[in-house]
RNA sequence: GGGAGAUUAGCUCAGCUGGUUUAGAGCACCUGCCUUACAAGCAGGGGGUCAAUGGUUCGAGUCCGUUAUCUCCCACCA
């Protein structure tokens, strides 16, 4: 783009992302390189892009283009997935708003009206990633339900079916009532919520079902179920109801007769003491029932209506059955008395209805065995959790892992390869000309006409689970024994996986197992936690609070690069994210900085044989030290996944010490050249920077890169290998450090008491401590009247002789230096003594890490040479 | 109910094996500047008894105990 005043990413983004994509710059291939690779953590294919999203990818993005740049064969795998219960709902509600109820389809019709639905908006958050700037390998994209991956997913259930880790059966299960399917613990959220509890009044019998005048109390927050009660339970040890021993009950409104009976599992001091059991609506009430031989009496329906059983209030939702039947209980002298009451419920995660516990025939996968080695690969080290602290959480869930509802009552997804026979028995195989194959040898004759399918799909997460694997070669999945084909051999493991903490269990522990299980090995060696986005507030962005910025417009507004850096600027690792505008600002700023520092650098007139001045002299050596030190640290940071530190320190970098300090030193002034050697050097430094920041912010730099030189065609600053760090002189640049904030010191001096600038002069020259740099104090305290004399005055300081016209001594307060010093020598001498005590300490020696001692060591030096220099000063004065 | 983590400037957070930084950064704030790259900027400045309390140590923001507050995870007391 022109050279003017303002940057206009716009007019750069797309122009570049096309380009790469055009020379497929992106695209990765097996090679002799180091693999570095990635799998995307898939968004929903009918997702689009949230501020989650955001995060999460530029720091994807971050880390493999810092890869590719240190020369690794960086390979990013895109793909989506087929998010069967979220992607479900959205296709029931569009065809419900054309008026079509998906009970009056056939599976066969719903998974047509699923799939235009896919092509029409799968993928479009795919290409709202490429405005952000992700350099995926698009050309390896995936679909969890795809066929190829599909396939491996029924590979899967037949090969923990035949390994005996899956079973069906009947368990209460977490039933949710909107999306009509089972969903497993894991997607169960636990809100307090505040309810009431209902204490109600059930007459004792006389044993021919007529109420006695005795009654007992029991306390309830669910009153719409008392017509499923199996019984009355109380605790054996509760002397308040031995009376009622062998005594039946009647159930208010509907006087059926159940037994009062004993368990320990009711806590005399809750409630009332008193217990209804429920066994088909409560999971507890189910145990208790399975002891003590209960019938199981099931009055809700899947959509959480009553039903005939209920006998009373049939057809109503359950809240308004809840509703209704206090009132009936009041008027029938049954309700004693209702407390407000504050109890966890269950949300369904992808619905948020309450969930029912219900009673059904579900498949489940044991996890016991695969939790234990899913645990080691972390507990040894093979995989590395960041932040460490996830560890803990980690353990804890394998360790308390139940087995995984693996089924769906839903239509989009994986079909479970269960066949069922006319006598009941099940086959399972991958393919329906298996299953018949399989029955026939039990039952020959059979056809496949006999053969009934089961109806449910697998959980979402039995196929992501494969993601790592099943993207490089589908095949492996359930068939440990297929040869891994060339991509899988060479990019698996991957290296790092970033996501949300909130899916460790759903999905990063679950990758790890299916990891283990058909690969022997760990699908991943890092696990970098991102933090949840949230508003300035503290709030998690929502599309109901409406505090969720749509990420295409803040691209729009200020350009991809300020929103990746604004998103990193905030974000340490595991830490949630208060996002606010004002950091994309500060990204924008960033942005224009950077253009205006090449337009200041790029207009410079150059005079190659001019001779360099030693203030540039200086500052160039300096500038050079500081980017190698620089560049170690970044590479420190980067190592420790500490992205904002990476980011910090080469921001500080650029615009605090290239901008600010090293341009300001070295700019010509006004209608003069700049030497060649100190062109040279500035430009030589911005292009470095540019390489250090290119991973954050591809395209800006991209375009600057491009027009510093001649370019050949599909060169890209991508493929630039990331600047390396130099030797540097860690006492020049303390000796810089030093001499900086002289000059801050000096302008501050000035601007608050306004001296005239030769005093200020002098300060700079009494404060100087090494001559190399009062060329440098002179230029960058602005004293421009003196800038001339500048080396004159060093001249005459060295000689000892400083031409100013206020003399030096009474400059500096001696009794206030001697005082100061002797503190400081004071504190030295007791750190000596205590590093002195440390290292003599045996036990210290014998354990410490070498290169603890060593530091201690060097503490032990640096202390004593200070103290020499003090000392001295201190004779000197 | 169990577990984990946090508490440092107005806000968000660093502070990695106890010391050397006189506790730092970014943002925000205040003052002065439209100075010939940049007002989306420049220069300067103020602001913290490191939650409270006890202990270990020559030395504690850092380690240990207790208290308070908060966050997250797990958990079906009806």
């Amino acid at each position: 783009m022109e050279l003017n005043a303002k940057y206009n990413p716009a007019e750069v983004e797309d122009k570049w992302y096309a380009y790469w994509l055009k020379n497929r710059c992106f695209h990765s291939e097996p090679d002799s390189r180091e693999p570095y690779t990635i799998v995307i953590p898939p968004p929903n294919v009918t997702g689009i892009l949230h501020m989650g999203h955001v995060l999460n990818n530029t720091l994807n993005d971050v880390l493999i283009r810092k890869a590719r740049m240190d020369g690794k064969n960086a390979c990013w795998v895109p793909g989506t997935d087929h998010a069967s219960i979220a992607t479900e709902s959205k296709v029931v509600a569009r065809l419900a708003a054309q008026g079509i109820r998906k009970e009056d389809l056939t599976r066969e019709e719903f998974l047509k009206y699923a799939w235009e639905w896919k092509e029409e908006h799968g993928g479009i958050i795919l290409q709202q990633l490429r405005k952000l700037g992700a350099s995926c390998d698009w050309d390896r994209t995936k679909f969890t339900m795809e066929p190829a991956l599909s396939d491996a997913v029924t590979a899967t259930f037949v090969y923990f079916y035949k390994k005996g880790l899956i079973y069906h059966g009947y368990r209460m299960v977490n039933w949710d009532p909107v999306a009509h399917t089972a969903i497993s613990d894991d997607e169960v959220i636990h809100r307090d919520t505040k309810s009431h509890f209902y204490h109600l009044r059930y007459f004792i019998s006389d044993g021919n079902g007529n109420p006695t005048k005795d009654f007992l109390v029991i306390a309830t927050t669910r009153p719409e179920t008392i017509m499923a009660d199996a019984a009355i339970c109380v605790n054996p040890a509760d002397e308040r109801y031995h009376h009622l021993r062998g005594k039946k009950v009647l159930i208010p409104l509907i006087n059926r007769e159940i037994p009062v009976i004993e368990d320990d599992y009711v806590e005399m001091d809750f409630g009332t003491g008193c217990l209804k059991v429920t066994p088909a609506h409560d999971a507890h009430d189910y145990e208790i029932g399975q002891r003590h031989d209960l019938p199981i009496l099931e009055i809700l329906d899947d959509d959480g209506r009553l039903n005939e059983n209920a006998r009373i209030l049939i057809g109503q939702d359950r809240f308004e059955a809840r509703k209704n039947i206090v009132k009936m209980l009041e008027e029938a002298g049954n309700l004693v008395k209702i407390e407000e009451y504050i109890s966890p419920v269950g949300y369904s995660e992808r619905t948020d209805a309450v969930i029912e516990p219900k009673l059904s025939k579900q498949w489940f996968l044991k996890l016991e065995e695969l939790a234990k080695s899913a645990l080691e690969a972390v507990e040894s080290g093979n995989i590395k959790l960041i932040p460490d602290k996830y560890r803990n959480v980690y353990r804890h869930w394998m360790e308390n892992a139940h087995d995984w509802c693996i089924s769906r009552q839903l239509w989009w997804g994986q079909r479970i390869p269960a066949w069922y026979l006319p006598d009941g028995s099940v086959v399972v195989e991958e393919t329906v000309e298996k299953a018949l194959k399989a029955a026939r040898a039990a039952c020959p004759g059979i056809t496949q006409a006999d053969l009934q399918q089961d109806e449910d799909v697998l959980d979402t997460w039995f196929s992501s689970w494969l993601w790592p694997i099943s993207v490089f070669d589908a095949a492996r999945p359930g068939h440990p024994e297929h040869k891994p084909n060339r991509d899988l051999r060479y990019y698996y493991p991957t290296s790092d996986l970033v996501t949300g903490p909130d899916i460790i269990f759903f999905w990063v522990a679950r990758m790890v197992m299916a990891g283990g299980e058909f690969m022997g090995d760990v699908p991943f060696r890092n696990v970098y936690f991102t933090g949840i986005v949230r508003d300035k507030l503290g709030r998690k962005m929502s599309k109901t609070l409406g505090n969720s910025p749509d990420p295409l417009e803040l691209i729009a507004k200020y350009g991809a690069d300020s929103v990746r850096l604004g998103m990193l600027l905030c974000s340490s690792a595991g830490n949630d994210i208060l996002y606010d505008e004002s950091q994309v600002e500060q990204g924008r700023n960033f942005c224009g900085k950077i253009w205006n520092s090449w337009r200041l650098v790029n207009g410079w007139r150059v005079d190659e044989n001019g001779r360099q001045n030693e203030s540039s002299r200086v500052a160039v050596k300096w500038f050079d030290n500081l980017l190698s030190r620089t560049i170690l640290q970044v590479e420190d940071h980067y190592r420790k996944f500490r992205i904002n530190d990476a980011l910090m320190a080469i921001y500080k970098l650029f615009w605090d010490d290239y901008c600010s300090w090293y341009l300001e030193l070295v700019k010509p002034a006004y209608g003069e050249a700049v030497d060649g050697y100190t062109y040279d050097a500035t430009v030589g430094f911005f292009d470095k920077l540019l390489k250090l920041i290119h991973p954050v912010m591809p395209f800006i730099t991209e375009e600057i890169w491009h027009a510093m030189a001649e370019r050949h065609a599909g060169e890209t600053i991508m493929y630039e290998r990331t600047p390396v760090a130099g030797p540097f002189d860690e006492d020049f640049l303390a000796g810089f450090d030093q001499a900086r904030q002289i000059i801050t010191g000096v302008r501050g001096i000035r601007a608050q008491k306004q001296i005239a600038p030769k005093d200020a002069l002098k300060l700079c020259i009494e404060g100087a401590f090494s001559r190399e740099f009062l060329p440098i104090i002179g230029k960058a305290a602005n004293i421009s009247a003196f800038t001339d004399t500048v080396e004159g005055a060093a001249q005459s300081f060295i000689v000892g002789t400083v031409k100013c016209s206020v003399p030096l001594e009474g400059l500096v307060d001696t009794g206030q230096e001697r005082a100061r010093i002797l503190a400081d020598l004071e504190h030295q001498r007791k750190f000596l003594a205590g590093v002195r005590a440390k290292l003599s300490n045996a036990g210290f020696v014998a354990h410490a890490p070498q290169s603890v001692i060593d530091t201690e060591r060097k503490k032990e030096a640096d202390a004593l040479s200070r103290i020499e220099a003090l000392e001295a000063s201190l004779n000197s004065l």
